[in-house]
RNA sequence: UGACACCCGAUGCC
DNA sequence: GGCATCGGGTGTCA
C-alpha cells in the first residue's frame, strides 16, 4: 500500500524528531552494542501492544482501519504510548478532529500541538477542525492534493462508506459526489464496475492476496475475497478480480470493466490472440503464466458476446483519486487478509 | 544442498541437449506446476528453522560456526529434521548412484527411471550402478568423453580427493560437502570463479559492456571493469571475464568457473574444436565472431594444462538465487558504467 | 528450428 | 531495493 507507506513515513518522520537526540544519547551510554534499539507500539491494530520487529508491526496494522501505530527505542515508552492512548482510541472518541489537508505532513491530528507542528513554516496552509473523523477525511479530499488523500490510507473508507447515508448538501460534498458520478455514469445500460486485486508481501515467501470487486456504495455484489490457491501474487489477484467481476454482472449485461492492471487488461484483450496463435507460449518460447485465469475470463467474454453482451476495458492509474479504484483497492486490501 | 546442485545440473544438461524435451519440460514445469519444492531445514544457525530458498539459508549459516543445514522436498521433512529429529533419508542421501558416461543427457543419478530414459535410444551407451558417488564420478571421467566430464561440474572434486575419506554418508557429512562442491568453499585443489558480462542497450548504437568476476566475498582479485574495445556486446564481456579469471588465477592452480554463458562456454569446450578444423569458420560457413578472445581463452586453458592444472567450467542458471552468480553480475554491471 | 545470455520498455504488487 | 508478468530487440552458435 503506497498510501499506508506515505503515511507511516510522514509519521515517522514526525514524531522521531522530538525525542530521537534523547533516546540514543542513553541508549549508547547504557549499551555497548551499536545497534539501535526498536520497539513498535501498536494501539490501533489487530491486537494492539509493543512488537520487536517491524514485520510483526506490520502484521498487526497491515489493512487495518485506521490503524496507528509508533518506533520508539525506549520499551518503557513504547509501552506507556501503546497503553496511554489504547485507553483514549478504544473508547472514547476524540472529541476533536484537526484536518491539515495542506502541511507537512498532512493528515488528521486530535491534538491541536501536533497539528499546529504540521501546518508551521507551511505557506498557504489548509486546515480546520472538526467533531468527527468523517468530516476531517472529507475536508482533506476536498482540500488537499493526491498526496494527501493518499496519506490518509484506510481512512478514506469513512468517505465513500458515508457517502449513501449522508445528506451532502456542503459545496465540497457536492462537487466531490458529482465528480464521482462523471466517473461513474455511461452511456445508458452498461455496467461499471472497478477490480483491484492486492498481494501482502508479494513475491516473497507468506504471500497472502486479495480480490477487490467495487460495483457501487452500497452494492450487493461489491466483493472482497481471499485470493485462492496457492500462487498467490498479485498477477492471479488482479485476474481474478475481473472474472469475479464478469460473474458477478448479469450475463446479458454490457460491463465496463476498470482495472489499473495494464497487465491484466492486455492478457486478455491482445496477448492472448498471439499465445493462441503460439500453444500458449509466450514471445520468448516461454509457456504463458496464468493460462487458467486468462482463459476463464475469455470464456466469460464470448459468452457475454453471445449474449449481445460487450465487454469493455478501461485502464485506470493506480492509487490515483480515483474513487472506484481506491474502494476496488479497499476491498482487495480487506480480502488479502481473509483467511 | 548436493540434492539442489545435482538436480539442477541435470536439468540444465537435460535441457541443454534435447531442444523436444526441453521444451516439454518448461511446459509441464508451467502448466501443472510441479516443480519440485525445496525446503532448507537450517538445524544450527543463526535462526534455526526452515526456509524456502538457498540465498534464506545461507543467510542463516553463512559465518556461523558449526552451521547444520540440509534440503529436503519436503516441508514435513525439513521442519522435522530442523527441530532435532531423524529424518529418514530416503531421497535426500542416497544410496544407490547410475553413471551413466555415454548417454543423453551423461551425469549421475540416484533413479534408475531417470538414468534408464537417459541411455534409452542411445546406441552404444555406458552405465553402471555404484554406491559412493565418488565412484559414479570416477567412472564417468574413465569411460566418458570430456563433455560428459565437464558436465559433472563441482562434483569431479570427489575424484581428485584421495580414497580416504570416501563413505560420506551421513547427513551432516553431506551437507558439509554440498557446501563444499557448490559454495564453492574449495577443499584446495579447485578455485572456484564466478564470471559474468554485462552490455547496457545490447545490440544499440551506445552499447556499453562490463566485466564481473568473482572469486569471493572480500576476496581482492574480484574485478569489474569496463570492456575494452570497440565491439561491445554480451558475447565479447561474457567471454572476457572468463579471460580475465583465468590470469587472475595463480598459473599452477586448478579452477572451475561458474558462467551463465552458454556460449561462453560452449565456445572454449566443444566448438573451437570444429572451428579449428575449419579455419575457423562456422557450421555455415561464415568466420567465426569473437575469435581473438576465444583464442586467448584456449591459450590461457593451455597454459594450465602444461602447469598440471584443470580448468573446469559449470554453467549456471542466470538470474537464478545463486550468490556468486549475483555477486559476478553486480560487478559485471558496475563495470559496464565505468569511463 | 533450438539454446543460453544481454538488454529496452510498460503496468501493477510490495 | 525486490517480485509478478508481458511486449519489443541484439549477441552468437549448432
Amino acid at each position: 500500500m503506497p498510501a499506508m507507506a506515505r503515511k507511516r513515513r510522514a509519521e515517522a518522520a514526525h514524531e522521531g524528531s522530538s525525542s530521537a537526540d534523547a533516546g540514543q544519547d542513553t541508549k549508547k551510554r547504557k549499551t555497548d552494542k551499536t545497534e539501535e534499539a526498536k520497539f513498535y507500539a501498536v494501539r490501533a491494530g489487530h491486537v494492539p501492544g509493543v512488537y520487536k520487529t517491524w514485520a510483526e508491526c506490520t502484521k498487526q496494522t497491515w489493512g487495518f482501519k485506521g490503524a496507528h501505530y509508533k518506533k520508539f527505542s525506549s520499551l518503557s515508552d513504547a509501552k506507556a504510548w501503546a497503553a496511554g492512548k489504547h485507553v483514549a482510541a478504544s473508547k472514547d472518541t476524540p472529541s476533536k478532529y484537526y484536518a491539515v489537508a495542506v502541511g507537512e505532513p498532512t493528515g488528521i491530528y486530535t491534538d491541536w500541538a501536533e497539528a499546529s507542528e504540521a501546518i508551521k513554516g507551511t505557506k498557504g496552509p489548509k486546515y480546520k477542525k472538526f467533531f468527527t473523523k468523517q468530516e476531517a477525511v472529507e475536508y482533506i479530499i476536498a482540500h488537499g492534493n493526491k498526496a494527501a488523500t493518499d496519506a490518509l490510507g484506510a481512512d478514506v473508507n469513512l468517505a465513500l462508506k458515508s457517502e449513501s447515508e449522508t445528506n451532502a448538501n456542503t459545496e465540497e460534498e457536492t462537487s466531490a459526489q458529482a465528480k464521482r458520478d462523471d466517473t461513474l455514469t455511461h452511456n445508458g445500460d452498461v455496467i461499471p464496475i472497478y477490480t483491484d486485486g492486492a498481494s501482502s508481501s508479494n513475491g516473497k515467501v507468506g504471500a497472502r492476496a486479495g480480490v477487490g470487486v467495487w460495483f457501487g456504495n452500497g452494492d450487493e455484489r461489491n466483493l472482497s475475497e481471499r485470493l485462492q490457491g496457492p500462487l498467490q501474487t498479485n498477477q492471479r489477484a488482479e485476474l481474478t478480480a475481473i472474472q469475479r467481476a464478469l460473474e458477478l454482472a448479469p450475463r446479458d449485461a454490457s460491463v465496463q470493466i476498470f482495472s489499473d492492471s495494464a497487465y491484466s487488461i492486455k492478457c486478455v484483450t491482445e496477448w492472448s490472440v498471439g499465445w493462441k496463435a503460439r500453444g500458449w507460449q509466450t514471445s520468448k518460447g516461454e509457456s504463458v503464466k496464468n493460462r487458467d485465469l486468462v482463459e476463464k475470463i475469455l470464456d466469460l467474454m464470448a459468452d457475454k458476446r453471445e449474449m449481445g453482451a460487450l465487454v469493455m476495458f478501461k485502464w485506470v492509474k493506480g492509487h490515483a483519486s480515483d474513487p472506484g479504484n481506491i474502494a476496488a483497492d479497499r476491498l482487495a486490501t480487506q480480502g488479502a487478509k481473509m483467511a
